[in-house]
Parts: structure tokens; sequence; C-alpha cells
DNA sequence: CGGCGGATTGAAGGGAATCAATGCTTGTGG
DNA sequence: CCACAAGCATTGATTCCCTTCAATCCGCCG
């Protein structure tokens, strides 16, 4: 579990949609030094009084927050392009952890550094939209864990990281990696890692989808998001969001 | 747990409402026209295209978001002082309600009112904290909620509520008004009515708290707080925190 | 008074947790 | 190169928390 600084070309995306902005604050983080982290590594701490923000790279990151008796809940997952905690980095002080759910790449910007930008007012209405985004998204998430059993929680779950990954552009076929062992796809979606296992099964023996190690196969789109009782649905056709990467 | 010292930065940024950003945005609600909802009335409903944001002045309200089979989760819940909807009045279209949960006194503000205010880069800031104090009560809530049984998550709620109310010094004692019926506590807990009510009842027997038609008593904190299991401490010492009211 | 939304309580069933054993990968060191 | 341990995944048996269904009650208001 280390995090070493280490030196990766990006290859620089010219995002035709971005504002002007989004781009100011993606070459803030470009302009850092690059890192990677291995998986479980935590990027950072509970309890840190001064947490920086990331700019997701490569692989996924997850935000999770534990109490004391050891039973934990990952509150949301970050994919590349995905901007986590933007208002940490304002606020000081966080009680959760973040932690990379495999191998990582991701730029680091100071709360310091991040305040800096946000005297921009474009810029801060950027960070506002990107604060709104991930808080639509946990709504959909509180929602699946506050009324759908486990069966609805994880087919909107898969959905929730397929469409996402595909409105970035960063997976055009059906499947996609989920770095994601069962214990945590527990915490995320309320439940044990036994029954995990069981309702992927029976996922499985339905045609919904796939698991094989942490290879998701789509299968049935329609009748996942039947299951994900309209937590799935995609409201508006996005365009090709291409995030941060 | 080990004391710690004494950050004087969070003070800095814990009373939003103090700081002369904070009294800009105030100003501009109360220059606009006081609204009154009756109990259940949709402030915001989904689908609108140009969400406002609302300051809470009396009563409360929450923000519920609604499936196609009729089950609804409740997501947050407001009370005075609260600014409701600022990344909505930013993003556009919400797909969920904002709805008064007894009788309100609000004040309302267009998104391009709100657009038009965020160009203050201390406002915007101050909006970024704002709605970063609403994600980690959400951040709580959805672990309550992921990883809690009934009787937690219950007492990790009132002591919320409670805890809000009296920081922003709108109680003083041990009891308060609840304007929500125990339908609507089941929708933003996770359970059904019926098991609000016998959950209610088991907390009562045991001496945690008293429930009478919408008053709540807390009779035992600290025993309401080791059931939230850690989910409810007040993780920095707030001081006095007046909202927006 | 009658109706209605909300709350309470009982009985029965089901979904998920728990307990426990086993198998499968992967990485590490001898 | 194999042995072995550790982490992860699978599966069965049992328990229990919570839901569902249903009946009743209560306070309130037209």
């Amino acid at each position: 579990m280390s995090i070493e600084p280490v030196d990766f070309k990006v290859r620089r995306i010219s995002s035709p949609g971005a504002s002007a902005a989004g781009a100011k604050l993606r070459e803030a983080f470009v302009n850092g030094l690059a890192h990677v982290a291995a998986r479980g590594a935590t990027l950072v701490a509970a309890g840190n009084s001064e947490p920086p923000a990331l700019l997701i790279q490569r692989g996924m990151a997850y935000r999770a927050l534990s109490m004391p008796d050891g039973r934990r809940a990952i509150i949301d997952i970050y994919i590349p392009g995905d901007i986590v905690g933007i208002d940490d980095a304002v606020l000081g002080r966080v009680n959760h952890d973040t932690v990379a759910a495999g191998k990582l790449g991701y730029r680091m910007l100071s709360a310091a550094a991040f305040g800096a930008l946000l005297v921009d007012p474009d810029v801060a209405a950027c960070a506002v939209r990107l604060m709104g985004e991930g808080r639509r998204r946990t709504d959909r998430h509180m929602a699946a864990v506050t009324r759908l059993d486990a069966h609805g929680r994880m087919a909107g779950f898969m959905l929730g990281i397929y469409d996402r990954l595909r409105r970035r552009e960063l997976i055009h076929g059906r499947s996609f990696s989920l770095p994601l062992t069962q214990d945590q796809l527990g915490d995320h979606l309320g439940m044990t890692m036994v029954h995990v296992s069981r309702t992927l099964r029976r996922m499985r023996e339905s045609g919904l989808l796939l698991v094989d190690r942490q290879m998701i196969i789509i299968l049935d789109v329609e009748a996942l998001r039947r299951a994900a009782n309209g937590l799935a649905d995609t409201l508006k056709p996005y365009p090709a969001d291409r995030g941060f990467a």
C-alpha cells in the first residue's frame, strides 16, 4: 500500500463541449504532480484537516465512512475524469477516507491551491455544477438503498457505473472492469458479502449480467433498468461527457 | 480517540451564515417576497427546468425522490436557516420534489437571480461550503441507511435533527416539533410506517425518547448516540450556527 | 355524526444476516 | 517449483429483522 509520485505522460484530450472554466480547473490539476496508488491505498484519510482535491485519471476510487465498531459504508465511487473532494478542500477536515479501489492514477491539488482557483467566479460556478452532479448521483443511490431490495440495488448500481463509463466514452461495449471486491460492493449497497454473492448468482442465472473476477458484462440492459425501478434511467440524453481526464 | 489540538482554521469556515458573503446571500433572499406553504405543498416539482433556490425560514421541508411504482425516498430534511437547491438552481431541471413538511415560511430566489449572485467569488465559495455541509449530512445518513438497523437509524436521525436545531439555537431544551408523519419518517429511514411505529415504541419503552403526535422529547442523549454507532457524534464543536434565518 | 388520515397492534411470511464450511486465486518464501 | 498462507468467493443451514396483510383505534374536521 504505497503512494508514490510518478511522472507518466497524460494525453491531452481536447474537450470540445467543456467550458473555459472547466479547462482551467483541469489545467490546474494536470500541472501538478501525477500520482499512482496501489489497490487499497488511502489517498485522503479521515481526520485530515487540509484535504486536497483529486482528479482521477485511471482506475477507480471510493469514499468510505467507517464506524467505531468496524462496519463501514462506501458512500460514492469515482471513475476517471471525476474530481473528488471539492467541498472537502473548501470545508476542511474530512470524516471519511478516500481509497483507491484498484491501481489508480490521479492528480492532486492542495486545499489552498484549490481554494485559490475558486476566486475565479467561473471556476467556482463550475465547481458548484460538479458538486451538483455528484449529489444527483448520491441522491439516486440513497433512494436505492432506502427503497429497493438487494436485486434492485445491484441492478441500479451496475447500470449506474455502466452509464457513467459510456457517457465518458471510457467503454464502448457492454463490459467493463470493476475493481471492487464483493465485500466492498456490499459496503456500498448495504448488504453482506454473502448476499452480494447470492444476488450476483441470481442475476447471472436469469441472464441479466455476468461477473467474472472483476469484469462485468451487461447482458440485458432493459431488464436491469426495470429492476432498478426507474432509478437508473438516464434522465436526459447527455452529450459525451469527457470529465476532466 | 485522542484529544486533538484546536484548529482555528475550522472556525473560519464553520459559520457560513456569519461571513460577509453569507450576509449577501441572505440579503438577496430576504429582499424577495416571503412565501407561505401549507403542509404537503410541493414547492419545487420534479421536472422543473428552472428550479429556484429556497431559504427556509419557519417550519421544515424535505426533498423526495419518487419511483414509478409509487414508492419514494426522502433524501434530506431542511430546517429554518437552510438553503435548499443551490446546485439545482445552477444545474437546472430537478428530478426530485421539494415539499413542505408542515406549515412553512420561506423565501425564493429564481435560478437566474441565484446564478447572478454566484458571480461574486465570495458568494460562490459560500455556496460551495453550504453544499458541502449538506453533503456531509447526507453522507452520514447514507451510512446509517446502509449499515444500521431500524433502531440505530432512528436514533441517529433524531439526534441529527436535535443537534441541528440546537446549533442553530432554534431550541434550547430537549424537545422539538417534528412535522413528519411516520410514513414520511419511514420514507426517510428506509422502513415501513408500521416498523417506524414499533421502533418508536421500543425506544419509548427503553427510555430513549418520547413521541407525542409530532413532538419529540429526547430523554437519553448518550444512549441514543451509542445506538447511532458514531454516526450522530458532533465531529467538531460548532459555534452557534444561525444559518440564514 | 361520519369520514379520513394517521397511528397502533397482531399474525404470518420472506429477505437478508449470521454462522460455518469449503473452494478458488494469488502472492510469497523456502 | 512447490508449499502454504491469506484474501476472496461460494454455498448450505439457521435465525431474525422487517415487511406485508389486516384489523382497530384515535383525533380531527367538515
